[in-house]
Formats: structure tokens, sequence, C-alpha cells
DNA sequence: CGTGTTATTGACCAACATCAAACTTAGTGG
DNA sequence: CCACTAAGTTTGATGTTGGTCAATAACACG
């Protein structure tokens, strides 16, 4: 999957949303793609920045987030590899979130007149990327409700639940086993809790039995009771016929 | 604006984001609209439903929402006459929210077919559907951050901000001035608060002389200071070149 | 006028934040 | 291989914010 096709996993994404036509396919592959490596910790979008690329996270773990007056960063979206994360700044100017790695990781860029006038050619392409933002905001909506309305640890066991499956889905969890490569600190950017509450609540998470973690590697031990505890439907993912339980 | 094009609003709300050619305006008041009229408390679209039409918000004011497990309600957004608040339905066969309609209000339910062919149709169309749902992204981060991140008073303060500037280029504010028509149970559930801790806030928003409110209707007395206080910046809300200050 | 809904108040409490320190781990260079 | 460092995790003590419960007051509507 590595150097030949930069889109591939792009494509296999896209895929499972909604069948493409071989030429979609093609013109995809052909794309004009500036692959860029990058460092854990490094901004390769920034926050207000009015870039004439879009970008594809082709492998590595990224995340997007906003900063809020008080100098504290928000997470608003866990980004794995083979998605378009800023299909935002094809029709925005101005980019209103960053988006940093996580890991060290391939971008793939491609200038915005490229992808718009593929997008134009190719009507199922054009579809697919329409819903594949329609299931981004999808998550977004369960996320508000997460902060919003849920306790700490419902909020972290609904987390976990979410990445397992996202992480299942992009074939990078093992049984109910996954590296996720966040701070305890990022951890609670992602929920909107504290560091030190995120510490508590994965301990209490632990003592329950829900889940085991050494370092940033993760095991579900009682899958069944983590998503009843985070209140957990994998529906909105809108991953297609699977069912996860 | 009443009776004669039903979609009149929407086609202007789509004009501010996208120049639409003659025909594509022609074709959009040629489609088959369902015009329903819609109590206060109605939910005209309810989580989980399987929709075969699209709506349009054609007056009136509602709210798209989700429910948690514990029976607790979280809304998503705000809706304003000309708004296309479910044009995720177009593409995701199950509705992951509610709608409700906040006053009494007319809906314009309109065949997903007819849509999706007259989007094919005409490019113009399709790319401002496209932006305008980017728009409600957008916004929906800042209301991720919002929640996560800020106190009580800030979040009240951004939610203020966010509905003047919305109802004002909606053509719904008075100068300062607009109705709001929430309940305060109602606007705890959009910033994740409870309606005892809502009560307490207002009074602090006004007691220091930001807001003024009889009933559901509300009056900014000091614009520049309830913007910094919640931390708002309505560049999010890529209303055009229009500044608020 | 009643009657139901919404707003307001008070008392109390739980959840979570903050601060600061100790401990662990992983990484780095000698 | 070890010492050193920096980053992350864990712990305790304490404070604040906001939730819950329950009662009362103000409105709105028929």
């Amino acid at each position: 999957m590595s150097a030949g096709q930069p889109l591939a996993r792009l494509a296999a994404q896209l895929e499972t949303i909604t069948p493409l036509s071989e030429a979609a396919k093609r013109g995809l592959h052909q794309l004009n793609v500036r692959v860029v490596r990058v460092d854990e910790g490094d901004e390769f979008i920034r926050e207000g920045a009015q870039p004439q690329e879009s970008c594809v996270l082709i492998d590595g773990f990224a995340c997007r987030y906003k900063v809020a007056g008080g100098g504290q960063r928000q997470i608003l979206s866990f980004n794995l590899p083979g998605d378009a994360p800023d299909l935002h700044s094809l029709y925005l100017s101005r980019a209103d979130h960053g988006i940093v790695a996580m890991t060290p990781a391939r971008i793939g860029f491609i200038p915005h007149r490229e992808l718009l006038a593929l997008k134009r050619l190719h009507h199922d392409l054009s579809e697919a990327f329409w819903k594949s933002a329609l299931i981004q905001a999808s998550i977004l909506h369960e996320t508000i409700v997460n902060i919003g309305r849920r306790t700490a640890i419902q909020r972290m066991a609904h987390m976990f639940c979410e990445i397992y499956v996202r992480l299942q889905h992009n074939g990078q969890a093992d049984r109910r086993s996954f590296r996720l490569p966040l701070s305890q600190a990022a951890l609670g950017e992602v929920v909107g809790l504290s560091c030190v509450h995120v510490n508590r609540t994965l301990q209490q998470l632990r003592r329950e039995g829900l889940i085991e973690s050494k370092g940033r590697h993760h095991t579900i031990r009682d899958w069944d009771r983590l998503r009843r505890v985070g209140d957990f439907d994998a529906a909105y993912l809108h991953l297609g016929p699977a069912n996860f339980e």
C-alpha cells in the first residue's frame, strides 16, 4: 500500500461508502499528490490558514482541533489513515480548525483545483465525498451529546468505544486491543476534562474491569459493559452493515 | 414572500453563499414542495426515521437535537427560515437526530429523488448545498469548543452572540434586540447546563449589564463586552464579508 | 379566575478543576 | 550500560462550579 498509490486507502474508504466507477478510481490515482512526512506533534494545517490544497492522511494518526480564547485546546475529531480531514478547505477559504499529527505520519496534499475538477467529472466521487462529510458531521453530533450530557466516566467509555470501532474498521485493532497514541492530557482535550480527572476516570474504568491499559496500549476487557456505560451505539458512525458487538 | 415561492428564502440564503444561475433558481422553484404547518413543539423529523424527503424551514424557528441514554436532550443547532436542516437524509438513510419546531412553523418537504436530480443538473446548486453543509459543520465545531472548554457564563454569552448575529443576518433582529423562543430549560439543552444554572447565569449576565431580557425577548446592552466574555468571533459563521461589531 | 407552564430562590451536594508534589517511563548521550 | 533529562502519570489536598431537589413566585392562556 505504501509508495505506489498514496491514495489507495482513501479510495478504499470511499468505496465502503459508495461504489466508485473504475474511471473515478483511475482519476483519483492520477491526482497530483504532494506527499509530506510529518512528525508527531506537527500541525500540518493551522487554524486560520488559507490553504490552496486539501489533504489526505496516508498513514499515521491525526486530530482536528480548535483553540479557545483561554488558550485551551479542544480536539474535535480523530483522523485515521485514508481520511480526508479537510474537505472543508475546498469551499471555505479560512481553515477554522488546525490539524495535528499524533504520530509520525504521511500526508498527501492535493491542489484544490484538481480535486474540484475531478469531483465535477465523476459524479459518484462527488457523492462519496459528500457522504463522507455527512458522516463526519454525524460524529460531531454525537460528540456534542457526549460532552454536553454525559458524566466523565460515560464520556471516556464512549470515546473508547468509538475509537475501538473505528480502529477496528480501519484494520488497526487486534481483537479487543489497540494503540491510542494520545497522552492523558490529550484525552482530556477530546472529552473536555482535565488531565487529572482523565487519570482518575481511567483508573475507575480499570478498577471496574472495563478496560486495561499499559502505556498507550489499551485492551477492552468487557465490551458489553463498556458499551452500556458509555451509552454507545455505533449507528452514528455509519460504517455500513457491519455490527459491532 | 409567503404563498408563492416556498423556497424563496432558501434560494436567497444559498445565493449569499454562492451565486446561482438563473436556471438553477428556476429549477429550485419548480421543485415539488409539500408544505406542512407544524406547531410549537412538533417533532417533524424523528431521530431514527428514514425519510424519503428532505425538509426546508420556510418560516418559524427549529432546533436539531439528539437524546442521550439517560433521556436528556441535547440541542445540536438552531435553524432559521431558509435553512435546510437535514440535507443529511439525502445520503444517510437513518436520521441520527430529530428536528423540532420551537415556534409554529411551515416546513417544505421535497422528495429526495427530485432534489438529487436537480443537484446533479445544476453544478452551482450542488456546490451551494455542499458549502452550506460545511458551514453547518463549522458551527458544530465551535459548539464543541463552547461546551467542552468554556464556563457557564462564557457559554451563554457565546450563544447569545451567535444567535444575535444569525438572527440579524436573517433579518429577524431589530437593532440589538431579538426574540429567542426557547425556555430556560431549552437554553440549557443548547449549552449543556441545568435550567437552574441557566437561570442564575442569565441573572449574572443581566447584573453585569451585558444583556436585558423580558420574557423571551432579549436585548444586548453591551455587545463588545458580551463578545469578549463569550470569546466570540463570528468568522466561523462564514456569513461573508459582513462584519459584526 | 383557575390551571399549567416557566422562572426564580435557597439549601445542599457531587463532580470536576486546580495546584503541587512524587513517582514512572522512555529517551539521550556519555 | 548507566546517569540524566524531559515528559507523562499518579496521588493528595483543597476549592469551585454547576447539579439536584424542593418550594415559591410570576406568567400565560383558556
